[in-house]
Order: C-alpha cells, then sequence, then structure tokens
DNA sequence: CTGAAAGCGCTTACAG
DNA sequence: CTGAAAGCGCTTACAG
C-alpha cells in the first residue's frame, strides 16, 4: 500500500516561512509565542509571518509539536457515562484551572464493564499529560501505576487505593454510608431496601463497581439489620425503572420502610412513585438519596442524602497540573474530601 | 511509605531494539502489525522483541506516530455537557463501528455559549482525524469548512447548514415542532406556554441554540395562537427549576392549557408538578416533551414528544469513517434522518 | 528475512 | 536579529 494519498497537502511552517521570505525557525517563534530570552522578531517580519499564516491557512500541526515538545498540553477526564452534575463541574473545574496553563481538555467516557477498553489507548500512548479518573470508574489499580511510571500524571478518585505515583482523592464514601445506615436504624427503620444500579448487581463483587451497595450492605449488617435480597432491585440508573421498582417493592408482601436510592435521581422517582400509591414519605416509606445534587433540596420533601457538601474540586485539579508542570515525578499524595450525611426531611 | 520518583527515561522503540538485538525496523514492523508484503519476521526475533518490551515496559508513542503516519487512528465526539441519552448512543456507535478499524473516541464536551472554544484545538490542530459534531452543539458554519478544508473529516448534525467539504445530517426539527403546534392546535389549544433551555432564552437569536424555541413561537404564530411571553419560561435544564416553573405558570392568572418543555426530563417534571397542584393531564394541562427519550414512553400518562423514532446512528457514523478512510477528499452530502411527532397520552 | 536511513512537522540551542 | 541544523519517536521504501 503506498503512503497515505496527499489529496491535497496540508500546509506546514515550512510553507509559511518559504511563502514570507524567512526561516522556519522564525515562523515558530512567532507562532508558539516563546521568544525565550532572545529579543523580538522585528514586526515587520512578524507582520509578514502572519500574513503568509493567513493566506494558507496554515494550521499548527500537533503530533509535530508534541514531538518535540515532549508534552500535549491536554489533559483527560475519565468517568463512566452517563455524566452527573459530579463530573460536570469536574470538568468545568479542569478546563478553568488548565487554561492559565494553556491545558485544554478532552473527555473519555467510558461504558459498563469495560475492564481494560481499548480507549485506554489515550493514556497509555501518551496522547495527554495528564488525566483525572472519576469515582467509580473502572480502572485498574495495575493500570493506573503502570501509567503514572509511563509519566502520565494521575489523579484518581478512589477510597481504597493507595497513592502509587499517582495521586488518590479519597471521598470516604462507605463511612457516610455507614452513617446513613445508622442514621436510618436509629430511626427504627430494619427493612431498608436499595436500588442498585445495574451495574453493582451484575458485578457485585467488584470493590469499585459496588462500593455503594457493599457498604450499605455491610453496614446494615453490622447494624444488627441485614439487607434482605428481595429488597435489592436494580433501577437506579432511569427514572421510570426507579419508579417501576419502588412500586413493585411496595406492593410485595411485608415491603421495605425505608429504601436507599444509588442514585439522588431515582430517589426522587422513589417519592413520587410511592405517593402515586398513596404512600406518604416519610411516613410510609424513607426514602434516601446517593449524591447530593442539586434536584434533592429543591424538592419537597428535601431528600436525605450522602455526598460532597459542596462540588469544588480546586485542591485535586491544582495538584494534576502541579504535578503536570513539576520539574520531576512527585510522589503519590493522597488527598481526602470526605462525604458527609445530609439529612433533610424524606428520611 | 515514600514513593520513589523514578526519573527515569521513558524507553522507547531504540531501547526495545537495542535489548532485542534488533533493529528499530523490526520492532516496530512486530508492534503495528503491519508486515505489509514483507515476509513476517521469525517466531524466536519476535518472542525476544515482545519479551523486551514487556521487560522494559514499553509503550507506543502516539506522537512518533501519528506524525510519521500522517494520521492519529482517533475520532472526537462533540456536543454540549451534560450528556442526553441521545449523545449516549451516538459515542457508543462511533465507538464501535470505529473500532472495526483501530479507532479509539474521546469526546469533547462543551459548555454553553462558548462561540469559539480553546477546545476547539483539539479539532483544528490535527489531534484527530475526525469529529461529529452532536445537534445544538455551537460551532460556526465557517470553522466547519476551515476544519474541512485543512483535512479534518467531519459530520455535523445541523438542519440549517450546507454540506461544504463536510457532511450535514438534517433532522427536519423544525417541520416536526411545527406538527407539534399544529397538534395542540387542533386539539383546541391557543395558550401554548414553553418551558425552555436558559441557553435559548439566553441567546434567542441564534439560529443554532434557539432552534427549539424560534420553530415553535413561529409554528404558533403561524397557526394564528402567538406565544404569550409569560408563558415562555427557562427550567428545562434541571428538575427542580421545570417542577417549580410549571407550578408557577398554573398558580398564575390566564394559565396555560398546554405546555411544551425543550426536553422530556423538564416535561415528565412539569407533569408532576401539575399533579401536585391538584390538575389532570392532559384534563386540564396538556404536556408535550422534545427527545423522545425512553423515559417518556415508561411513565404513565405516556408522555407526547418529538424526536427520532429509534436511535441509530449507523448511517452518519460509518459516513464518516468511509470520509476518514477515503483516498481523496470526498465531496460534502447531506443525509436526512427526520424527527418525528409521537403522540402518546399526555397531549 | 533484517537493518540503515530518510523523513513526518515541529522546537530550540547555537552559530552567524 | 535571523537561519542552519539537530532531533523528538515513530514508519516504511529500499538495499543487503
Amino acid at each position: 500500500m503506498p503512503d497515505k494519498p496527499p489529496a491535497r497537502k496540508v500546509p506546514t511552517q515550512r510553507d509559511v516561512a518559504a511563502a514570507a521570505g524567512v526561516s522556519t525557525a522564525t515562523v515558530s517563534y512567532i507562532l508558539s509565542g516563546r521568544r525565550d530570552r532572545t529579543t523580538p522578531v522585528t514586526p515587520e517580519t512578524r507582520a509578514r509571518v502572519l500574513h503568509a499564516v493567513e493566506r494558507l491557512g496554515y494550521r499548527l500541526n500537533h503530533s509535530g509539536r508534541a514531538l518535540r515538545r515532549r508534552s500535549t498540553e491536554l489533559v483527560c477526564v475519565v468517568y463512566r457515562m452517563p455524566d452527573n452534575p459530579w463530573v460536570e463541574r469536574l470538568t468545568e473545574q479542569v478546563q478553568q484551572i488548565g487554561a492559565d496553563s494553556g491545558y485544554s481538555m478532552i473527555a473519555l467516557p467510558l461504558r459498563d464493564r469495560q475492564p481494560d477498553p481499548p480507549a485506554l489507548r489515550v493514556l497509555q500512548e501518551r496522547y495527554v499529560d495528564g488525566a483525572v479518573v472519576a469515582n467509580g470508574t473502572l480502572v485498574e489499580a495495575d493500570e493506573l501505576a503502570r501509567l503514572a511510571a509511563g509519566g502520565l500524571s494521575v489523579v484518581v478518585f478512589h477510597d481504597d487505593l493507595e497513592p502509587d505515583g499517582f495521586d488518590v482523592v479519597d471521598l470516604a464514601q462507605r463511612a457516610a454510608l455507614t452513617e446513613l445506615v445508622a442514621y436510618l436504624r436509629r430511626r427504627g427503620h430494619s427493612r431498608i431496601g436499595y436500588l442498585a444500579h445495574d451495574v453493582e448487581l451484575a458485578a457485585p463483587d467488584d470493590a469499585v463497581q459496588s462500593l455503594k451497595y457493599r457498604s450499605i450492605a455491610e453496614a446494615a449488617a453490622a447494624a444488627g439489620a441485614p439487607l434482605d435480597p428481595r429488597l435489592v432491585v436494580p433501577g437506579a440508573d432511569q427514572r421510570d425503572r426507579a419508579y417501576r421498582e419502588t412500586q413493585r417493592l411496595l406492593a410485595a408482601d411485608n415491603p421495605p420502610t425505608a429504601l436507599i436510592s444509588a442514585s439522588d435521581r431515582g430517589a426522587i422517582d422513589a417519592i413520587w412513585a410511592a405517593r402515586d400509591l398513596g404512600r406518604s414519605v416519610p411516613g410510609d416509606l424513607a426514602v434516601a438519596g446517593i449524591g447530593n445534587t442539586s434536584e434533592g433540596s429543591a424538592i419537597r420533601p428535601g431528600l436525605t442524602t450522602v455526598g460532597l457538601p459542596r462540588l469544588d474540586f480546586t485542591v485535586p485539579v491544582t495538584r494534576l497540573y502541579e504535578r503536570i508542570l513539576a520539574p520531576e515525578r512527585l510522589p503519590g499524595r493522597r488527598m481526602t474530601q470526605p462525604w458527609q450525611l445530609i439529612v433533610r426531611e424524606s428520611a
């Protein structure tokens, strides 16, 4: 097979240099804006070059620059689709904080249960300088260590991971979920239901993907009210399913008196489902969510939930760029940003 | 236990070649899997090389390969955050269909009202070979033409754009929205409210961002029932706001008899809000959504909405890869995948 | 069957 | 103030 057929050649700095009658070095200095110590080019030269750029429609070739500079000026946020307010805020801050240093952001949305997706190529092949791995994303610890060893700057939101050339943000989710269960127990609930994410029930042994489920199950057992398997149902992913599953639970014999949903969204649907069946919340059914999204504070009754009190990732995101820009490899660091129990009216 | 920061040099193919006692050409042939016409390397050589790769922890450097190959084997999906089932399905198909040709996908989630975000660097500087620009994303027509002229393969979901070196998928949204308004008029509604996306009210003159609003307003005026400005409110973006705004509309003097929400999500919240005020749907308030998400078919009453009957983007996504892999530049093509009015019970 | 060598498009230390 | 030249890490036509 012959070389990629050049339909129409894309102009390079060499073409710009030729058109402007200067060397490629001059073009590069002008375009990169890095004069370093040298005195600047004359305004006339600069104008000629910029004019040639315009006329030829020149666009920088990233691969050439990245190869030479040994950095891509690009970071990646890895998360599981669909996104959520948490991820939206994270990407926003990654964009904003990185913009000052000339960094752009791309996203790598993964899907359920892809253990080592080919998508990780983007991280493995130095396509980006750094990555933030969002909470609940399935990337192996070994792989993270290898990526870090390969020079990628990595910050991972994970509750059970040792820093190993990368940084870890511990959300202390288990402690907050344990507190929620203890709270429900104190309110007299012994039949607690759980509206799970599909992935939790598909891989109940996976410590990352089933963290919420496991934490709640363990806390319930420890608090003397083990979860009845019949009260653990899927449906937190989609509104209609959350609604239907809740109604099924309530219509069955021996229904739960309290229901925890893996998502605030599902919890709100559960409240709706209960009301439509004529049950009061929290009187007949206490409902709690997980995530502390803004919806939870707006509905009536206010949603009792567990999550971050404020969506502010300045510390870990700043750390990411600090790691990227550091002249030498930084040791792994652990940060903590604990989830909290937020009690409102629904439970 | 402090980490050991190994400021170690990242191994290259040269290192692998040295360790295995072969040339870099051999390493490259083995790793890229492209033997082309040449006969394959001996199993012994291959094993030695792979062993060296393993031992050194070698990882391909993408920039080197991309520079040489003049292609990145990467495509980008551009859309506005937050994502939605539509975008989720699109990314899924871009991933799946591209995998066969060795392509990976990255995402470029934009935010409201960024006219020419620095994020576009990813498209401009040849970070990727191709891009799909999702419906409602704010990228200028000029910029698209320039990107296409620069060799980027682009497929844009847009209803009012001429193909110009890139392909356009026309969803015919305006026609479907006009049909929805006509349908409501036939059912006797003359006071039609609109629950808008924030961005629509912020930039009502923007043809892309306010397409839904404008289409509905124009259709209503043409059908002899111009929208009352007091019945046009924001809130389709967030559940709690959709709920509150709907209740405000219903509590005010001269409330709407029909409400169209810019999102199915907002429409469902509107139904909830109406019920909580003791109004029946569609009796007291007809409610229609936009988007045809799966939630709409699951709730009671079923949601009348407008959108794609099926979430299948095989045709445009296949076209994207066809364009990328074509030996020469393909002319722009227009594709049509029309939205439809889906009548259920809510209106 | 394998290796030496050119070159993709940039950047930058260095010479002029 | 500007240019010639080396080299980043790959791939591949070509020679051996």
